[in-house]
DNA sequence: AATTAAATTTGTAATCATTACAAAAACATT
DNA sequence: AATGTTTTTGTAATGATTACAAATTTAATT
């Protein structure tokens, strides 16, 4: 997608599209990697100079709060980020410690019953080791 | 469940069933409450004198390990715990902050279509405001 | 283009949950 | 009781996130 493209987006849901903004949001809209804040940081120091952690920290709390990015709380000690907001499924491999998406339908996912209950957020998030890692331990 | 109940179904599990270690997953399973560690900590401080909290991180872990408890990663800085094991969804209220539990069969969990990867955890989670809440606030 | 006010970013310090680790205590075996 | 092993404890270290004030950038106005 155009940075351009990115922009309008942006400004669609409220968020003033500033220069890092839209790099930051470019990164998880093209990488698709799930990344945490550091991997974020590492990646796009290269390309933006002076960027601080804190501002990674500020630009995604703001995306979370604005429905433009989800915050995935698969293992309690690292929140990953995803810009992909339709309801699909996660699996994380614990040996590799990526993180890979699965479509769902949404009406394929089971009823909780709970009567006068206000959802609004779904998480179906699946744990164990991912195909590539499985052929490697076998080899 | 009385607490020679919850020493065997610790043995079998492959825990010597010590006595904090009863006191704890007798907590679990009588509260249902998916306490956090502090929760668990500030209220059996008062029923076993000198406890502290890195035992509770400690036996914690070790349910987890054994496969007696499930550590539920709901929200990125809090991990809760359960004793009940079984495929069960949550749902957690940002008011209130509770979690609770709804059925659901684990045959009517979506199939992911992961061909070739061993999964070992599947978690379905629901965030949004609880019907007690609700009520609380049209009130 | 210079001025100004508001919003954003930065760097550092603070916070909070969790883990590491070594000493003390509890436990089991001889 | 003596010994060796396991568990617990208390404190310190770690690591991710947030708080906060100063510096910078942005957008609007002269
Ligand atoms: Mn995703
Ligand atoms: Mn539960
Ligand atoms: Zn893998
Ligand atoms: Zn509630």
């Amino acid at each position: 997608m155009e940075q351009q493209q990115i922009a309008a987006y942006l400004l669609k849901n409220g968020i003033r599209p500033l220069q890092k903004r839209v790099k930051i949001m470019s990164y998880l809209v093209s990488k698709r990697n799930h990344p945490t804040v550091d991997m974020i940081y590492n990646d796009l120091i290269h390309e933006i100079s002076g960027l601080s952690k804190t501002t990674i920290y500020n630009v995604l709390n703001l995306f979370v709060e604005s429905g433009v990015a989800l915050a995935l709380n698969i293992e309690g000690n690292e929140i990953r980020y995803d810009a992909d907001t339709s309801v699909h499924g996660h699996f994380k491999c614990k040996v590799c410690s990526g993180v890979i998406d699965f479509r769902i339908k949404p009406e394929d996912l089971p009823n909780p019953g709970l009567q006068g209950f206000r959802i609004d957020e779904e998480h179906y998030y699946l744990k164990g080791v991912c195909a590539f890692c499985i052929s490697k331990i076998e080899a």
